[in-house]
This record gives C-alpha cells, structure tokens and sequence, in this order.
DNA sequence: TTGTAGGCGTTATCAT
DNA sequence: ATGATAACGCCTACAA
C-alpha cells in the first residue's frame, strides 16, 4: 500500500521523472501521458514523500505552534486559525503544550529544532525575552500577543485601547465605581488592560480600584465575592478576560446581585463561552483565528521586524445596561 | 546552518559510517577515534538531520491527530491529553482539524501518510468505517469515541450505560417526564446515548420523547424554547451533551423557568463550562484527558484488535434536585 | 575496529 | 516530450 512516485511511473509506464514534471507541473508533459500518469496517481492513492522532498529541498513544510494550553479556549482558536491557514499553503503544525511551565518551553524548542521545523509561532509565553529569543534562534520565529524589541515579528493587539474601551463603556452608562481584575502580573497583554484602565479612569477623574486577578475563573470568583460583600460595593466591573468575567457573573448570582441593574460587567476575549452566560457577557473581542491566521502569514512570507496590529472590539451583550 | 556528517567524518579523519556510529553508539569504535569524532561534532555543532534519518528509516516519531476541531473544549482536552503522552514518549503530535468534513478527512489522512506520521489518532470523524480504514491503511491508527470492528484499536466509553445513569438520576429525583435532545443521528456516540436514555425510560415504564439536537448550544437553546413553551413542559431534561445542556439552561433562564425547580438538567461530558453555568450543571463526566493518554499508548504500545473502556461518572451539581 | 557501497523517495540536470 | 542519473544526508549490511 506504500506508494511510490516509482510504482507510479511503472503503473502508468513512463519513468519516474515524467510522473515528477506532472506532479510540481513543471516542464513538458504530454496530454495524453499526463492523463495516464494522473490516473495511475489517483487509483494508487499516490501521495509524495514529504521527507523525501524535505531531503532534496531542505525544507520541511512544518511550523512549531508552542501555546500554555490548548484546552484554554483562546488559545484553541489561535491554534485553529493557524492550523487552517498552515495547511492552506501545504504546511504542517506540531503543536506543544508548555504548560506554562518555563523549562518545558525551552524543551519543546529545543525538541523542535530537531524535527527541522521550518519555524515556529509562540503564544502565551512566560519566558524572558532573551531567553526565549536565544533558544529559538536561528529559526524565524512569530510571536502572538508579545511585543518584542528585537527583529522577529509578532501579532499584537492594542489591549490598552481596548482596556480604554472597556472603560469608556461602563463610564458611559453611567457607573460610578468602577472595579478592574487584573490578569497575572507576569502576562504583558494583562498589564497593558490595567494600564489602559488606569489611564481612562485618571483621565475621567474617577478612583481607580484594582483586585489582582489570574485569569481564571476562580480568580473572577473570588474577587467578585470579596467585592459584592464589602459594603461599597462596585457598580462597574472590567475583567481582563472573559474566564475572570464568567466567574464573577457566577458569584453574583449567587448572591443575589443582579446583572446589569445593581452592577455591569465587561469581559475581554470573547470566547464561545461568552455567549452562553446568564446574562450575555458584553466583552472586548479579541479575533483569536485571525490572529492565529495572521501569525502563520507573517511566518510564511519570511518578514521578519513586522508587525500585525489587530483592532479590539466592544461586543456589547446583556451584562452591560 | 547544520553540517552533515560527511564534514564530521573530513574533520576528524574518518569514514561517514564511524561517525554515524558514534552517533547512534552502536558497532564498535575505538575510545581514541570516538574523542576525535564527538570533538569534531561539537566544534562544527553537528546535529544530525531528522529527515534524513526520517527517510532512511521511515520512522519520525510523529503521530498525527486528526479531530474536527480544537477549539471544541472537548476534543482540545484529548488533544491536550494525547500530546502530553507523546511528549513523554519522545513523540510529536500533528494538529489536524477536520472541520466536521470528510473530504478534508481523506485529505489530511493522505498528508499524514506523506509526512510518514508512525500512527493516527482520530476522534470524532463522520467517515464511513471502511472509508477511514481504507484512507488510513496500513498506518496503525486508534480510534478515540468510536468502535470499529476490524482489527484496529480503539477508546472506547459506554455511553449508553453513562445515559442510563444520568435518566435514571432524574428518574431518582421523581421526574416524571423526562425529554431526551440527541446529537446528530451521524454520530455513533450520540445514537449510544439515546439508546441508553430510551431503553431505560422503557424499563422504568415512562413515556419516552425524543427532540432532535445537533451538540451545539443553539441546538439546545431552540430545542428547549419549544419545550417550555409547550403546555406540557418536561420536569426533566437529558441533553446528549454540555453544550447543548448549557443552551438549554440559557433558555429556561429568560422564559423565567426555574432551575432545577421546576426543570432539572443533566448533560454529558463535563466540560470546563460545566462548573460556570447557573446553576452549575450536573453532568455525565468523560475522561476526555485520560482518553487522549490512553490513545497514545495504545498506539505507542502497537496493540490492535485492542479496546480500553472508560466509565461515564456522573457529577452532581446544582441543575438536578 | 573501520571503511565501502547501496539505497530511502524526490527533484533537477543532463541527454535523447 | 521523455528518460537516465546524480545528488540530498543518513543508515546498515557487508568487507577489509
């Protein structure tokens, strides 16, 4: 059953170079040969050996795609949209789990230069800058949702706009007390979002007041329940993301605070999930597959010091007044 | 970039075979002409290339995964599970999403053969059985969530003994009209599941009724308006899955139906989103992580003609009185 | 203990 | 328009 581009040629009795000319159509080929040629391909379910090429060409068709988590909802659709667009140009895309576990990085990329990845797309990574940039070298590299100073591209999204979104969208419906959760420190996208609401909060000459969160959902719930308890409790609340804002529509119902009469919450992703709460989630978009897509573009035409900057958008739903 | 190892050999004054030798250590080689060789691998950074290799000895550790999509939370927790075996195993997993069609079912199984992948793993596809094997053949393949009755391997959960247990918790509570929304008739774990609900409604001498659903939330958002508005609505409900569980509960929240009041729920796999809902839903859990793990070893193991069977488990939360 | 040579499946360069 | 044949980098008998 394994087929070779040989057995092709003997099916169809021409010679392995001709059947070669048909398949890069490349050079001359007769029509009547070609059409023999194409059927012989065809009821032998003939597939060429990409290693084979890989050996002649050097390349290998195949991307690294290094994320914390696929289970992570994000990241399963960045992961997504870079798959499609991979395949779409005959690429491959090993995936790898870090698990947001530094050592685990470094191994995974060391493990890819040795499967000859022609490059690699990082997400979500905790590594220092040089760290990862050293142990990833000499292969192009795109990093998702990380600025980097030196010359390897990235995708980026404004989250200080949108965290001013945000901001600006509870202020506007009138929310006088305004609470941002934070994600984990170390996540550069997650201090942009703080940044972008302290800025927005200072310029409308409202107290800002921030609880640290880690972008899950026990983070939003935790902080929700300290917060609806106290006896000043917010009217506004801006999540760094949607998992936090889930967990925080989860603790209010529990307590009886009511969605959007006696507090509005806004999320940041939106995710599937997002849809699917009790209310709605009104949320900052982030478009994971797109992004996801883009990264594989910037990759694949080997521009390196560019960037791809995406727009975050408000989506508004129920949990907003 | 990388030398080859006929430089290696230049170096160091030897033949190609001594140093591959040195490499793989295996044959003999003298203490004296191995110093040489390693000295001269490390000053040249040496690193053998996996394609080569790949081509010589048709082996890659690499195995792809073929799923419908990543972004589903319950195939991107086995994918999860399948890498992290693989990893363990030195191994490197392929993402490759189906999107729910089979043409690029066919596809990807050809591109998996071309990239001399070692083994599939496949999860959730809508071929025809003969059409997989024949797609696949003669790559040892696991089968995750389906049976197949030839000689390949395959995960297995009983489902419809997990839809006996979540019909016979509403029967327990004291439901006495319990309405079952299927998935698609295509797949085969959805059929098990409505064949576990019907024959244990029919045991119990209740009244079976069927809606059809397709696994996605809106499918049970729209099953589940049509059954509350109706003047005879259900007092419980076994959805074939969480997402469309999920719809449901979103439903019966905005019709005012109190849960599990007058309503109790109980959906299928237990989803991360599972814990988030309110009330928090209880559901029949799958092992989705564990099932990616044991997938792998099957295959790293070369078992065929071999199954391993999960329990469904039910997990009470606050959707079931 | 070490070297020589053939081959893995393709592509590319010559000839014919 | 088509066919030999030499690489590509490595492994593995088989010789020496």
């Amino acid at each position: 059953m394994s087929n070779t581009i040989k057995e092709v040629a003997k099916l169809a009795g021409v010679s392995v170079s001709t059947v070669s000319r048909v398949i890069n159509n490349s050079g001359y080929v007769g029509e009547k040969t070609r059409k023999k040629i194409v059927d012989a391909m065809d009821t032998l379910r003939f597939e060429p050996s990409s290693i084979a090429r890989g050996l002649v060409s050097g390349k290998t068709s195949t991307i690294g795609l290094l994320l914390p988590d696929v289970s992570n909802p994000f990241f399963a659709e960045v992961a997504r949209g870079t798959e499609e667009a991979a395949i779409e140009s005959g690429f491959t895309v090993i995936l790898c789990n870090s698990n947001w576990d530094l050592e685990r990085e470094r191994m995974y990329l060391n493990v890819l230069k040795g499967r000859a990845v022609e490059g690699v797309i990082v997400i979500g990574n905790r590594s220092a800058e040089r760290d990862l940039i050293g142990a990833v070298s000499p292969l192009p590299c795109v990093f998702v949702d990380r600025k980097v100073s030196s010359d390897q591209s990235y995708i980026w999204i404004d989250h200080e706009k949108g965290a001013k979104i945000a901001t600006e969208k509870l202020l506007s419906i009138g929310c006088e007390h305004i609470v941002h959760v934070t994600g984990p420190r170390k996540s550069t996208s997650a201090r942009a979002r703080l940044s972008g609401y302290l800025k927005t909060m200072k310029k409308s000459g409202m107290e800002p007041k921030v609880l640290s969160g880690n972008f899950r959902f026990t983070g939003g719930y935790e902080a929700a329940k300290a917060l609806f308890l106290n006896d000043n409790p917010p009217d506004g609340v801006f999540a760094a993301n949607d998992m936090m804002a889930i967990g925080i529509i989860q603790a209010a119902n529990e307590l009886g605070v009511s969605i959007p009469n006696d507090v509005s919450i806004v999320g940041y992703d939106d995710i599937d999930m997002a849809k699917c709460t009790s209310p709605a989630l009104t949320t900052i978009r982030q478009p994971a597959n797109e992004m996801g897509r883009a990264a594989f573009s910037l990759f694949k035409n080997r521009v390196s010091e560019m960037k791809i900057e995406f727009d975050a958008k408000l989506v508004e739903r129920k949990s907003t007044k």
